[in-house]
DNA sequence: TAAACCGTTGTTTTT
DNA sequence: CAACGGTTTA
């Protein structure tokens, strides 16, 4: 049992104001804490102070940006009292709750909750069902409508009426279709998660009262990036005690384009009327130079109040900029810096590498697997989004939702089994008329006279599946999703060149599953699936792993490294093009202010060294492009700043780099094909292989990188190259 | 029915 | 460049 901790140990080490907040009593609380100011060790020593005055555990709910953030509060307060103490994020509280509430407004505990590729997938249904042209609207367009009115609170009847002219009105019925949609389907988007759950509570007062009486205390990180229903559902909760505490950096707020409003954090006082606010202001992360950086770049910004971050730190080592002909020299200078570093003793868990868009990632991959140096790519959502990943999620929701038609009709020709599109839409027209849904009209195929013998064999031999993985529910999920892979010979049936790559990613499943049934006894499969849909990109950062992380400036915030690199500092990339496009608010300067923010949100992270480079010419859409240096680069203190004069003098060679080097070789359709298949599917040393943009080759050497594999291929027409074969780093550890 | 082919289109950040 | 939708062909 862990040694129980005394007050004093909860408040070493903290600053005045920090205590302040600490040790706050009742009542509302708005902490407003600048970038390295102690802002999550407040919070956490808070939680630990409150439960060593008597609160009791169960009485206190906090709420993160990320699971991984919720999972380390919710440890630290663990070490630091020895009590557990309930920490989630916004959605995952609210689909908890809906779990055992969403009854009293009529729909089913079972629901679905769809990702983003769901809905558009749902809207584009719509679209082609009302023959609308799919270029004025297009789905993507029109699922950005939806979730900004959703973030607003608006119904589609309020849309609707509001609504200017035929286009926007076809957008406000489109939006009333896609909720029916979501109904009919027993699904909930993302977004309904928060709204249902201010349904229950307008619609069912004495339910929101009971979970007022049940919490005590209310505590919310990273306020700045709250929107409206998470506001209103952090002050539903705290309506009763009124104790709310509140945690944020204006400075910090990157997430306007999903509904962030800064009027939660800086109108926090008359939303709270009585509240304490405490400021922090010093920063004990970062040395002088970064810090006074930092600062000099967010003081550009004109909407913003006034708050000055002080240190005591020395001014440490200058940032290093660097100027590449291209991204891959770019890589090769970052990963040449790294190993530097590590030369010098860094772990490699210390440093980072922080892009605006994901698919920055790929030159410096290929950069660091040049190097040998161990980097692990940030990216849960790409792993859960993965087809194969998707078509065993879609088989699991059905069998929790049977009403599920989306993921029936994902599944019911996957892997492909004779029931084609022809009969697919009879069924669905069936089940239309019939107001049942797909998979009731499946289980009714025998006796469908209108089906072919052919077809009602499939549809039938469909519905036998269906039922026997019916009775496994009750197994482990790990154990449901080996018999479910079993029954549909899934692997067996991919196309003989993806099998290998999918057997990987439906092993890492099984695993990931493995790991979940390990830690969440009672979870159940909802539990699991769930999970599985409110990922986060850093949930699966395994901070442990000997491994540089790449991840995107969102994902970074929130975190803290001795050194960081900063990449790809180019217009149109930073600040992003289609940001300035958004115009938030109408207003460019609103957007421009802040991509500011992001790079500022970067910049903090580092604690000693900190790297920005940028490259005059990038690979965008397949075709190399031209672009111009960072305003924000111009921003910047000279004097906080040395030039790094090997950027110039590699830029050249990038090119002898990139032919070395060819590129990731993507996972969804391995490029590599084997010639001679005597052997069993295997890359191995003297298998001859094709590849379509080199030909015909002999593999010469095979290595391994972590868990990704190298593979050295001697090309008939074009010599040596080689290839780092896409591993899956992405998996949640 | 399913594989193979062709043309269009999109192009940020993510719970 | 790749992902997707639509068409053609076996």
């Amino acid at each position: 049992m862990p040694r129980r901790k005394r007050t004093g140990d909860i408040l070493a080490d903290l600053t005045d104001s920090q205590r302040e907040a600490v040790c706050y009593g009742e009542g509302p609380l708005l902490v407003v804490a600048g970038a390295g100011t102690g802002k999550t060790r407040v919070i956490i020593r808070r939680i630990a102070s409150l439960l060593d005055r008597g609160v009791p555990p169960d009485r206190v709910v906090a709420m993160t940006f990320t699971n991984k953030a919720a999972d380390e509060m919710r440890r630290r307060v663990e070490a630091l009292v020895g009590k557990d103490v309930y920490v989630s994020t916004f959605h995952s509280f609210c689909a908890r709750l809906l779990r055992t509430e969403i009854a009293h407004i009529g729909r089913d505990p079972s629901f679905t909750i769809c990702d983003r590729a769901d809905s558009v997938r749902i809207i584009r249904r719509i679209v082609k069902d009302r023959e609308l042209d799919p270029a004025t609207f297009a789905p993507r367009d029109i699922l950005a409508y939806v979730a900004v009115r959703k973030d607003r609170i608006r119904s589609p009847q309020d849309c609707a009426e509001q609504a200017i002219g035929i286009v926007e009105r076809t957008f406000a019925d489109v939006y009333g279709r896609y909720e029916e949609a979501l109904a009919a389907n027993n699904a909930l988007d993302f977004d309904d998660l928060l709204l249902k759950t201010l349904e229950v509570f307008r619609r069912r007062p004495e339910v929101l009262q009971e979970y007022q009486n049940a919490y005590l205390h209310v505590l919310v990180d990273e306020y700045q990036d709250t929107n409206l229903p998470q506001h209103l559902i952090a002050r539903a909760l705290q309506g009763k005690h009124r104790n709310i505490t509140a945690v944020g950096d204006p400075d910090q707020m990157i997430y306007s384009w999903r509904g962030a409003r800064l009027e939660n954090l800086m109108e926090f006082e008359e939303d709270f009327p009585g509240a304490h606010v405490v400021t922090l202001e010093r920063n004990y992360r970062s040395s002088a130079n970064i810090l006074r950086a930092a600062s000099a770049c967010i003081q550009r910004n004109v909407f913003r109040r006034e708050k000055t971050l002080l240190t005591e730190r020395e001014a440490g080592e200058r940032i290093v900029a660097g100027e590449f002909a291209d991204s891959f020299a770019e890589g090769r200078w970052v990963a040449e810096k790294v190993n530097e570093l590590m030369d010098g003793g860094l772990r490699p868990a210390d440093i980072a590498v922080f892009y605006r868009t994901k698919q920055q990632s790929l030159p410096l991959e290929d950069a660091f697997a040049a190097l040998a140096l161990p980097h692990q790519v940030v990216d849960s959502i790409g792993f859960f989004e993965r087809r194969e990943i998707k078509d065993v999620r879609a088989y699991l929701q059905l069998l929790v939702n049977p009403r599920d038609n989306q993921s029936c009709l994902r599944i019911i020709n996957t892997p492909r089994r004779g029931i084609g599109a022809r009969t697919v839409a009879k069924l669905q027209a069936e089940a239309q008329r019939r107001k049942q849904c797909l998979i009731e009209v499946v289980r009714d195929g025998a006796e469908l006279d209108w089906l072919g013998p052919r077809a009602k064999n499939a549809v039938t031999s469909f519905w036998q599946l269906y039922e026997r993985l019916s009775s496994l529910k009750r197994a482990t999920v790990a154990e449901l999703i080996r018999k479910l892979l079993d029954a549909t010979d899934y692997v067996g049936r991919q196309p003989a060149e993806e099998r290998a790559d999918a057997q990987e990613i439906v092993d890492l499943f099984v695993g990931y599953a493995r790991q979940y049934d390990r830690n969440s006894p009672g979870g159940g499969l909802i539990g699991f699936l769930q999970q599985a849909v409110l990922v986060s990109d850093v949930d699966g950062w395994n901070a442990r792993a000997d491994a540089v992380p790449f991840m995107t400036l969102h994902s970074a915030k929130g975190l803290e490294f001795d050194a960081v690199f900063l990449v790809g500092l180019e217009e149109d990339i930073l600040p992003h093009r289609r940001a300035l496009e958004e115009q938030i608010q109408g207003s460019e300067d609103a957007a421009l202010e802040e991509e500011r923010r992001l790079f500022y949100v970067g910049m903090t992270r580092a604690r000693h060294r900190l790297f920005i480079t940028c490259a005059h010419k990038r690979v965008v859409r397949g075709r190399e492009e031209t672009v111009a240096p960072s305003r924000f680069l111009d921003e910047l203190p000279q004097e906080c700043l040395v030039r790094d004069e090997e950027s110039v003098a590699s830029a050249g060679s990038a090119q002898d780099f990139a032919r070395d080097m060819d590129r990731v070789l993507k996972r969804k359709r391995a490029s590599l094909r084997i010639l001679d298949d005597e052997g069993d599917g295997e890359l191995a040393c003297g298998v001859r292989v094709s590849h379509p943009g080199y030909g015909d080759g002999e593999i010469v050497e095979v290595s391994m990188l972590g868990k990704r594999r190298i593979v050295r291929i001697n090309f008939d027409a074009h010599g040596v190259m080689s290839f780092l074969l896409a591993g899956d780093d992405a998996a949640p550890a």
